[in-house]
DNA sequence: TATGAATGAGAGTTCATTCAT
DNA sequence: AATGAATGAACTCTCATTCAT
């Protein structure tokens, strides 16, 4: 029913980020989004079904559109090693270069709303694929031990990347997540324990 | 004003943990928590302040006697990587043990409402300061290495477990989160490269 | 859920009559008449389910109040004759004794939604069987002709009085209904035909 | 301002009747007759003033036109009590060639909208006037009896046309109006009363 | 004539919280 | 201490109507 293309439902996206960031989602009214998009209430419901579809419609265009451009400049590098930091480069830097969209993403989308959780996870799975992938291929390339558990690994993963976003977001100075990179991907490869001689 | 004491006060608790996790955090009106604690509506309002309080205090009750058995059991021992796979396992064997408790923890009290947050980090930053403990006292003794950054540590720990609990929350399927113990263990302390020969 | 006793439930009512006969169902706002019944609007949903509920629940009350009423008096008459007088006279007094009422019974309950309709006609039916009783008894009596179909009789009976009522709820002049009463009598008795001599 | 003849016209007015009989007056949105009729919503507003309009011009449209039939072949006959036996085979005859219109006229014109009631009485009164001339031609010729009350013989005649036609389209079944002329003819000329020998 | 995207007013209902008993 | 009836603010979504094209 919803028409999910055009100039005002990108609008409306940049409205809802915008507003859900400052006020959060429950505090984003669905008329304030329509004021901060200039368009009716009305007219928001010509391009999303309900609330809840614009948080979804939102995190699948702007997380749809990262994990394709991550997947792609991923695949350019052939050792599983430098795939995973720039993984790790992607994740914090899309993060860093839109605050709101991390602010949406990191508080504002982990709602116990069934629905809306299911929304959230059908585009975040892509994602998890796309880990999956880089801890195969190391796997296969012997870079990685063969007893590492796939599923561990891409928990390990994921909920590092996503602690250091949130805690990114919620912390009030506003340091460079880049310079995490290599921290970051040194203890993903080597681990806590100190380097043999 | 809100005495939080009392044979009443755990058994609200009690029931909100029991409510909460089947209904959600919202469909968790405090009628139907006042109803499973067999009291009357407002005798909720005797002990709580209001329906964050129930959430916050029911998280600082179960997470902070967690947090004080956790720490007494990881100092008896020694060695940082011996209390690092004690954290670990306390904190999976932790969340087996009460599942409508992990329900809530992993979901529920992920709301976006900043009054909500607050209170849960306040509990948080114990568990938190733990971790960094253990880090410190690796590195201190010379089994972590001397460049780990504590406060990614810290993230790439409790992110870890944090998405595995979440994960396994989510998931139909209940296997045993006791069983993960050895696999981040070891992923924590190698890494995900290969061992050297 | 709904409580449907107690002197609020009753005020709620009368309120509802005067305010749904003055603004019609639609314009009468639930606020309308919560304030007309001097409650906060929250309170309406401790005695109905929802705004259909109300008008269902009105009808029931005066309207079963009405049946009962009439079918006490009906059956201290013996002859079936006397019995259709008495019915004719109970519909046509009740009616003029409240005007509110009888706006709202002939305008208001004839809404298309389904709903409203099914709740209505559970009551309307037990007219209908008082209806039906007063002809069979007719036809056992020998008064009303063996071949008369107490289908269509009881539409006659019906359906008469209704447009009759109707007519006159709709009319600006407030003439005497009850006026009206023998010559129905006699027109559903006797028929249009001219008497034999 | 609304032209309110041409082809458009009337497929309008055909779906109308099919969407309103289908769906009721309220979720009997004006974009979905307009997608039945084939046009654009704005298009219905070049034929007609508003929603109701279009209601009311389908009962004038539909009614005007049963109404002109109905008068020309009662004028056809001599007896009052013949033309009164063809009145009640049109008016059952009518509604059963068309059930859908039917459905409409019977359940979905009784909205208590105060513009609609009023646009639907000025058609109806034409119906009303020409049952009053079949009863004046009765008492005139002697058929009738002379102390007949004309108003009250209307609303009979009428009222038990109309609860006999609801009747028939609320019930499952769909048995044959035609069926029951001779009955509700005979009951509306003599009476309930048994027949004198 | 015809289109259909855009408008924006409007109302039922929920539920955390209070307070007289 | 405990009760639970009463409160009333708050918000999503629908849909008849308009008007630029």
């Amino acid at each position: 029913m919803a028409k999910k293309t055009g100039e005002k439902y990108q609008n409306i996206i940049e409205a809802a980020v915008k507003v859900i960031a400052r006020y959060g989602y429950h505090q984003a009214q669905v008329s304030k989004i329509a004021r901060e998009a200039s368009v009716a209430d009305g007219t928001i419901y010509l391009y999303f079904d309900n609330k809840d579809d614009i948080l979804i419609s939102l995190f699948k265009e702007k997380i749809g559109a990262f994990i394709d451009t991550a997947r792609t400049r991923i695949e350019q590098l052939d050792r599983a090693d430098d795939r995973l930091r720039e993984l790790i480069y992607m994740h914090l830097w899309q993060m860093s270069q839109d605050r709101n969209l991390a602010i949406v993403t990191q508080i504002e989308t982990r709602q116990s709303n069934p629905v809306l959780r299911a929304g959230i996870y059908d585009v975040l799975k892509h994602y998890l694929n796309l880990i999956d992938e880089v801890v195969f291929l190391g796997k296969k390339q012997g870079i990685f031990g063969p007893d590492v558990d796939h599923r561990i690994a891409r928990k390990m993963i994921f909920g590092t990347l996503d602690e250091v976003v949130t805690s990114w977001v919620m912390n009030e100075r506003d340091y460079n997540l880049i310079n995490l990179v290599e921290s970051i991907h040194n203890l993903f490869i080597n681990g806590l324990k100190v380097a043999k001689q």
